[in-house]
DNA sequence: ATCACGGATAGTGTATACATCATACGCATC
DNA sequence: GATGCGTATGATGTATACACTATCCGTGAT
């Protein structure tokens, strides 16, 4: 079977390697929550030894992808639905933290660069909108976020973003093949970005904040459905008659 | 030299007392800022082999406590002054995050015991304010803080903001040592507490990104001191003219 | 005297071997 | 048949040994 990892470059230490690779791994998807992970099998899969590998682990342990059970075992770290709420606060709180700095901050260059990516992300909006299943890439939403994240010019705050991010990728594939998202989030971006332009920081901070939230209100509806069909109900939670918020 | 580490309690794995240890050492400030670390001095401080050594390393560089030059060397981290403000606003919104949660969800109980957190420092400033040299404890604002990360009761949160407060441990210790800031801190605490106490989310996140912000400008100020002290005094805090913020 | 170059050194990077421990299974017992 | 205990198993935890490499420093040429 095709190992779901492999050392990508080489000229870096295997430790080094070895977290790129396991990382990678997770944030596509290729182990499943809750899976449980062994140092002997990573280690024969990338041909290197324990060593780098438990190395490797812990950086992704302190990093929250990874839980480890002392003398027990290495598990794929699940994000239970009732602390997804918790999730997109704090990454809501952060990304406002980086518009309001990113108003401060940015370059006119940079400013320039993030208006293209709105206005190429409004063209895919409108071409999804017109097919049938939306087959919105994420990666518009991500190109226009990272702009903001680098235009913070904050090292330290760009590393909690990724750690943010990584914990929450599984999720966000999700969010935006919600019906009419990619329309709905080209609005919200238009207006964070008019913020950033005007270079009020209180506004974009307050502006992204409910731009989260609306993608994790959308993420939790679709959670909803996903638990419960329709037609089959599911385990907990008396059936609430379907209410649109 | 009596080794700056040690193994605290037993019937744990070496690496985690490992970590525990180092880290315990940096946030005491055992080890200054930019100094090399050694594994092996470590190793043969804690009386150990390197490899559980090797793996808290790991963890504190993703902590953000300790960098890692590959092939060549470990570090502590330093917070380049440029950086104190970016922090902050880090911390800023982490903890307004905390503050808000904590308005929905903390229990009466644990809202009477923020209460009696709160008598207490009250007392305790007022005797400080007395006296010549302000020893005031960096502990009491931490049980008031704390006890609303853990009212927050969200995991995730409370590990963020633990990384964080080990990054910025090093300048809060500097922050209360300014003259008439436990009575300001105090006061600030009591108005947070106050929106908590009414379930005020929105109202307990705006008051705590204050009192952050507003410790942050004491601290900057702390530090300006420090820079360009007005007779050129030596590196511990010497002389404080009394002026309250 | 300054600069370039190459070996010496010390510390990090990796592999291997062994110790330790949590779990699971089988057996005896109630 | 259900329960508790002891051993077997396999993974993790740790130590040791060796390989590699970045830096430092002495040497020589310019």
């Amino acid at each position: 079977m095709g190992s779901r990892l492999s050392l990508l470059t080489d000229q870096q230490s295997l430790q080094e390697r070895t977290y790129q690779a396991l990382r990678g791994a997770l944030l596509d998807g290729a182990y499943l929550p809750g899976e449980r992970i062994y140092e002997g099998t990573v280690a024969k899969a990338l041909g290197v030894s324990r060593n780098p590998v438990r190395e490797a682990v812990r950086r992704l342990q302190q990093d929250g992808l990874l839980q480890v059970r002392p003398h027990y075992g290495i598990y794929v770290t699940t994000i239970p639905p009732e602390e997804v709420e918790d999730v997109y606060r704090i990454r809501g709180a952060l990304e406002a933290t980086a518009a309001a700095l990113a108003a401060e901050r940015m370059t006119t260059e940079e400013i320039q660069e993030l208006s293209l990516i709105l206005a190429e992300q409004k063209a895919a909006a409108k071409v999804a909108a017109a097919l049938p299943r939306e087959p919105v890439s994420v990666v518009q939403a991500d190109r226009f976020h990272h702009a903001i994240h680098v235009g913070a010019h904050s090292p330290r705050l760009l590393v909690l973003l990724e750690q943010i991010y990584a914990q929450v990728t599984h999720f966000r594939n999700l969010t935006l093949r919600y019906p009419g998202r990619a329309a709905v989030s080209a609005a919200g971006h238009a207006d964070i970005y008019e913020a950033i332009r005007a270079r009020n920081a209180d506004e974009a901070d307050r502006r992204m904040r409910l731009h989260i939230d609306d993608a994790r209100q959308a993420l939790q509806h679709q959670l909803d459905d996903v638990a419960r069909p329709p037609g089959a109900a599911s385990h907990d939670a008396g059936s609430q008659t379907g209410e649109g918020a």
